[in-house]
DNA sequence: GCCGTTTTCGGCCCGACTGTTTTCAGTCG
C-alpha cells in the first residue's frame, strides 16, 4: 500500500499539534521532509530501534523544519549536509523525495506498522515500549481501540500495567482529546506562568522564581509550561503549588518535582532547586534538548558530567553553579540567551565568539502599527499617543487601516485631513518630547494594486501595506500581488506578512524568498507583528530576512492603550530569529527613520528617471 | 544515523517520578 503523504501529515498533525508549533514553514517541501522524518522517528521508536538512531531522525526533522531557506534550493547549491544532522545516507534520502515526491524507506517504514499507533505514542504516560506492547499483545492499534481496552479493565493484562497505570492512561488519553487542537500560544502562557509565578514568588524561603523550558526560549507556543523556584523548603512550595485556585488536578507529585493541570487543561511543572545550584537547574531546564545534548558534549570532552545539579569530575568531585552564567563559563563559553538556545548554531557562535547582540526592549524607540477609533481600535489618536509614551516609546506610527479593508469602518480618504490636521496639533503640543508619525494600513487587494492611490499614500509619513482578503490564492498569483505592492515607492512597510492567526487560520502561500529579496532590493521593512495570535514574521523567517539584508520592523498593532505590552512577544520574536538593534527599524531615532524612507523615496525616484 | 584536532568506529545527557516491582522498566523532560 502506498500511503498518501497529505492524508498522514494531517493525521499527525492532529496528533502532534505540528501544524500550529512551527506555525507557517518555510516551504511546504520542509515542512513535509521534516514530517516524514518525524514519523520514521516514530516508527522506529516503537519499532525498539537503537535509540540514537531514533535521535538522528528528529534531530534531522527539527533542523530541516528550521531551515530559513526551501530545502530544494540547499539542494540545488550543494549544501544539503552542511545542514546540522544531515549526513551522506538522509541526504541521500532528501534528494530521493526531491527527485520523486516520496521516499522508498519512509514507506516501506509506515507499511510495518498501523499508523494509529504514531497517535497511541502521543498520549501522556505511552511511550514506545508501551505503545508496542498493546499493539502485539491485544492487537490495540488505534486511540479508540486502546480507550475501549481501557475501559474494559483489558490494559491491566499487559506487564507493568496496573490498575492504576490503566486509570492515568485513561486520563492521559482524555487530556490528549482534549490537546490536540493544539498547542498554548505565547500569549496565553506568558501572563498564566507570571500569576503563578507571583503567588510563589512571596513566599518566605523562596529566593527565586523563574519560568523555564520553551517558555523562557519564548517559543511562539509552548507544549506545557515549566516554572523554577530556588527554595530552602520545597515541600512547602510544593503544598502551595498544588492548592493554588487554578489547579484542577495533580498529576504527580514529588520533593523536587511537582505537575498540575489547570483548570483550562494546561499542564504545568515546578521544580523546586536548592538556590546554591539555581544556575546549573535553569540551565538544563531551559533546554532545548538538543542544545542540553550539545551542552553536555562539550563537558565530556572535557572529563565533566553536566547534570541539573552541577558538574562532576571522574574522581567525583563537584563544581556546583549558582547563577547560570558559571555553567557556560565552565565550559569556556560565554552566557548564551535563552532564545537562541535550540542548536540552530549558538552552540558553534558561542565558542567562536561570535554570538550576536540581541536586540532589547529597551533599544526599541518606537512603534510602527497601532489603531485608533479612525478604524478599529477602541481609543482616540490622544488616548494611543499617552499610552505610547506610557509604554517608554518616542514615537509611533497611527497606521489605521483605510477603509474598504472589512477591519472596521476603516478610515476615508475624505477623513485624511482631519486626521493630518490632528497629527500636526499632538506634535506642536508635544514638540520635543514625542513624534506621532501619520500613516496608514492599506490592504493589498488581489491584483496587487492598493487600496488607495499613490497621490493619497505620497501624502503620509509612512504606509504599512497588508493582505487582509483574499488569503486563498494560489502561490504565483499570491507572490505576485505582494511582490507588486513591494514596488510602489510609498510603501514603508509590509505589514504580518504570513497573514497567519495561530491556530485559527494558516498563513498565505507565498514565496517569502522572492519576497524578501525583492525588499531587500527596494529597502522596504518587513513586519515584525507582535500581536501574540500573529508573530508574523515568525522566528525562522526572520532570521531568513536578515540572511538576505532585509530591514525588519517590530509592530506592537495595538487596538487599544494596553495594545503596547504586546512589544515584549515582538522582540522575543526578533530575539529568537538572531535579530541585533542594526537590524530592527524601530531601534533609530525618529529623525533617523523619516532619512531612511526619504533615501528609498528619492531613490525610487532617480530610478525612475533612468528607466523613463 | 551522525560525527570527528583523543576519531572512519564507537560513542551518542542524565536524573526524577511512578507503578509494579522484590530490584527496575518505562516515561518524561
Amino acid at each position: 500500500m502506498k500511503v498518501d503523504i497529505s492524508m498522514l501529515l494531517t493525521l499527525v498533525f492532529q496528533a502532534s499539534g505540528v501544524s500550529s508549533m512551527g506555525g507557517t514553514e518555510m516551504s511546504e517541501q520542509n515542512r513535509e521532509l521534516a514530517t516524514i522524518f518525524e514519523v520514521m522517528a516514530n516508527v522506529l521508536d516503537i519499532q525498539g530501534e537503537n535509540y540514537h538512531r531514533v535521535l538522528a531522525y528528529r534531530r534531522a526533522a527539527d533542523s530541516v523544519r528550521a531551515l530559513g531557506e526551501p530545502i530544494d534550493k540547499i539542494q540545488s547549491e550543494g549544501r544539503i549536509t552542511q545542514i546540522p544532522g544531515i549526513g551522506d545516507i538522509l541526504a541521500a534520502k532528501i534528494d530521493e523525495y526531491l527527485r520523486t515526491g516520496q521516499i522508498a524507506a519512509y514507506q516501506k517504514l509506515v507499511n510495518q506498522v498501523p499508523l494509529g499507533l504514531l497517535q497511541i505514542l502521543e498520549i501522556p504516560g505511552m511511550g514506545p515500549r508501551r505503545t508496542k506492547l498493546l499493539w502485539e499483545t491485544l492487537g490495540i492499534s488505534s486511540v479508540d481501540e486502546m480507550e475501549a481496552a481501557a475501559l474494559a479493565g483489558q490494559l491491566r493484562q499487559i506487564k507493568g500495567i496496573g490498575a492504576r497505570t490503566e486509570l492515568k492512561l485513561l486520563d492521559g488519553l482524555r487530556a490528549w482529546r482534549r490537546q490536540r487542537t493544539g498547542r498554548i500560544p505565547l500569549g496565553v502562557a506568558w501572563p498564566l506562568i507570571q500569576e503563578i509565578k507571583r503567588a510563589l514568588r512571596d513566599m518566605s524561603g523562596v529566593l527565586q522564581a523563574e519560568p523555564a523550558g520553551s517558555l523562557r526560549r519564548m517559543r511562539e507556543t509552548v507544549g506545557d509550561l515549566d516554572l523554577l523556584v530556588a527554595a530552602v523548603d520545597s515541600e512547602q512550595v510544593m503544598v502551595r503549588f498544588r492548592t493554588l485556585p487554578m489547579v484542577d488536578e495533580v498529576l504527580l507529585s514529588g520533593p523536587t518535582k511537582t505537575s498540575i493541570r489547570t483548570m483550562d487543561g494546561i499542564q504545568v511543572d515546578l521544580r523546586v532547586l536548592p538556590p546554591e545550584r539555581w544556575g546549573s537547574g535553569l540551565q538544563y531546564f531551559t533546554g532545548s534538548q538538543a542544545h542540553n545534548i550539545r551542552v553536555r558534549a562539550l563537558a565530556q570532552e572535557q572529563g565533566l558530567s553536566l547534570s541539573e545539579y552541577g558538574f562532576r569530575r571522574e574522581n567525583g568531585a563537584e563544581i556546583v553553579c549558582a547563577g547560570e552564567e558559571a555553567v557556560y563559563m565552565t565550559l569556556g563559553l560565554p552566557w548564551i540567551p535563552p532564545e537562541l538556545r535550540e542548536d540552530h548554531g549558538e552552540i558553534e557562535a558561542a565558542l567562536e565568539g561570535r554570538l550576536p547582540e540581541l536586540v532589547k526592549r529597551s533599544d526599541l524607540l518606537g512603534d510602527f502599527q497601532c489603531h485608533t477609533i479612525r478604524s478599529n481600535g477602541d481609543h482616540s489618536l490622544p488616548e494611543m499617543v499617552q499610552a505610547a509614551r506610557k509604554a517608554g516609546l518616542h514615537y509611533v506610527v497611527v497606521a489605521d487601516h483605510t477603509d474598504g479593508t472589512l477591519c472596521g469602518d476603516g478610515m476615508s480618504m475624505a477623513d485624511l485631513d482631519a486626521f493630518l490636521g490632528e497629527v500636526a496639533h499632538l506634535n506642536a503640543q508635544l514638540a520635543g518630547e514625542f513624534r506621532v508619525i501619520a500613516g496608514a494600513e492599506v490592504n493589498i487587494q488581489p491584483d496587487g494594486s492598493l487600496g488607495w492611490p499613490d497621490e493619497v499614500l505620497a501624502r503620509l509619513d509612512f504606509v504599512v501595506a497588508s493582505v487582509h482578503t483574499d488569503f486563498g490564492l494560489p502561490r504565483e498569483q499570491m507572490t505576485q500581488r505582494v511582490l507588486k505592492a513591494l514596488r510602489n515607492p510609498y510603501i514603508d512597510m509590509i505589514g504580518h506578512p504570513l497573514g497567519r492567526l495561530l491556530s485559527r487560520r494558516e498563513g498565505i502561500d507565498l514565496d517569502m524568498e522572492a519576497v524578501f529579496q525583492e525588499a531587500a532590493l527596494r529597502g522596504v521593512a518587513m513586519e515584525i507583528n507582535a500581536w501574540p495570535q500573529r508573530l508574523d514574521l515568525n522566528d525562522v523567517y526572520v532570521r531568513r530576512a536578515i540572511q538576505l539584508g532585509v530591514m525588519l520592523g517590530i509592530s506592537s498593532d495595538a487596538h487599544d492603550v494596553d495594545g503596547f505590552a504586546v512589544l515584549d512577544f515582538g522582540i522575543a520574536i526578533a530575539r529568537r530569529g538572531w535579530s541585533e538593534s542594526h537590524h530592527i527599524l524601530n531601534t533609530l531615532t525618529v529623525n533617523d527613520v523619516l532619512l531612511w524612507r526619504q533615501r528609498r523615496l528619492t531613490n525610487s525616484r532617480a530610478s525612475q528617471r533612468a528607466f523613463e
